[in-house]
DNA sequence: GCAAAAGTGTTACGCGTACACCCATGG
DNA sequence: CCATGGGTGTACGCGTAACACTTTTGC
């Protein structure tokens, strides 16, 4: 026990609800874990913060050892630091939101975790800790930023077609939307370039393909 | 050193940004600070989290016992973490903005900070640590809130007149709003009632008296 | 009666919403 | 030529924004 304090410290993690679209459904990256407590349980990936470590780099290094999963849009969410929330000692979480494009779906399981995998969202599995209230929030910050932010298009692959794109907000609202009203609101945005024809699916009319104009940003709309 | 652990533990932290409206100022409570690092600068309030304390609880706690205020609106803002954020040890700080009615502005310096002072935001002294990238936020924040909740109440007295709500408004947004379409709009909340008249100033007719309906509430509006 | 803030309605414009048909392609 | 999803324009209604004068009081 070579690290000692005055006072007791708390330990800190991080925490990552990582969201992707695919099967026309929102799926959550989970990781099954491989020690107590807990051991067995579905929990989302994270792990402890180093001493000399950022917190955003602590939450990028654990989502790569764990799911394999690099170079995603993420943001810090809520730090959650009930005194009961992990039996083995106080442990304060920093939680964090990402968002995998359907492009960057492939996930590795690491050491630490025996497995990684997508679950959909409506379906969840048992939870470790409090992961489930986490995800919660997750979930209804991610909505509410549809609403007033162009984040939906971190979900997108580099390019991808209107129709593909308003599949992606139908989803994340929960409702249809009519399609001449979609596209002239989010070509509006000025967020969004064309490039050239595709056919995707076979019996039919080959739809535009568009790209971001600033793929890695999230601005604020409205 | 009673308290070991395996691995390095950073020490946790709640710092508090607490917002008011006087003189016609968007006004912040600083302590100055009485010991090393930053000795005599001004700081937020704020302090080391105990190890079977609440982050909420920490901090509502912090905030008494430096400055005598209590019972105000409290929410976690965002959590800090650089790693050379505090020269002495890894110290992770969860922040929290709060605002004080005009009618608790009373504050008393406490133990630990030797004063307790509120200072006009736009001419704030030099701060301590990363603090003025907190009060940053949390000025963002509280616009931004004022757009779409009723948050703007929690700096209010518990009654008070619309012309008084108006000035509050004002200030945050930075800008004139029109007074009659302001009426209609707060009134149009169903958040507020009459009481009685009063006359306040001088020379001119009394204003109506207010009051919040749900006064404890922050409500989403839009 | 004068100064100073309180109080009160109407109009115009823009944006969001509703809505239906033709187009390009593969088989 | 038929099935399938891609692509396009207009009209209406509501909500936001602009705007000026009367009322009540203290001195």
């Amino acid at each position: 026990m070579p690290y000692s304090y005055e006072y007791p410290h708390p330990a800190i993690t991080t925490d990552i609800a990582v969201f992707s679209l695919h099967q026309q459904q929102l799926q959550l990256l989970l990781v099954r874990r491989g020690q107590s407590p807990h051991k067995g349980k579905w929990a989302l990936p994270g792990g402890f913060l180093e001493i000399d470590e950022d917190l955003d780099s602590c939450a990028k290094r654990e989502l790569k050892e764990e799911t394999g999963a690099a170079d995603l849009y993420i943001e810090q969410l809520f730090t959650f630091g009930h005194p009961e929330r992990d039996p083995r000692e106080r442990i304060i979480s920093v939680t964090y939101f990402a968002l995998a494009p359907a492009d960057k779906l492939t996930i590795r399981a690491g050491s630490d975790a025996a497995e990684a995998e997508w679950f959909p969202f409506d379906t969840l599995p048992e939870l470790a800790f409090d992961h489930a209230d986490i995800i919660q929030l997750a979930k209804e910050r991610l909505a509410a930023k549809t609403l007033y932010s162009t984040i939906a298009f971190q979900l997108m692959p580099e390019t991808f077609t209107l129709s593909e794109l308003q599949s992606v907000y139908e989803i994340l609202r929960g409702e249809a939307l009519d399609k001449r009203n979609f596209r002239k609101w989010i070509l509006s945005l000025n967020q969004l370039e064309e490039t050239g024809g595709k056919r995707r699916n076979g019996n039919h009319r080959p739809a535009k393909i568009y790209r971001a104009i600033s793929p890695g940003r999230v601005d604020i709309i409205r």
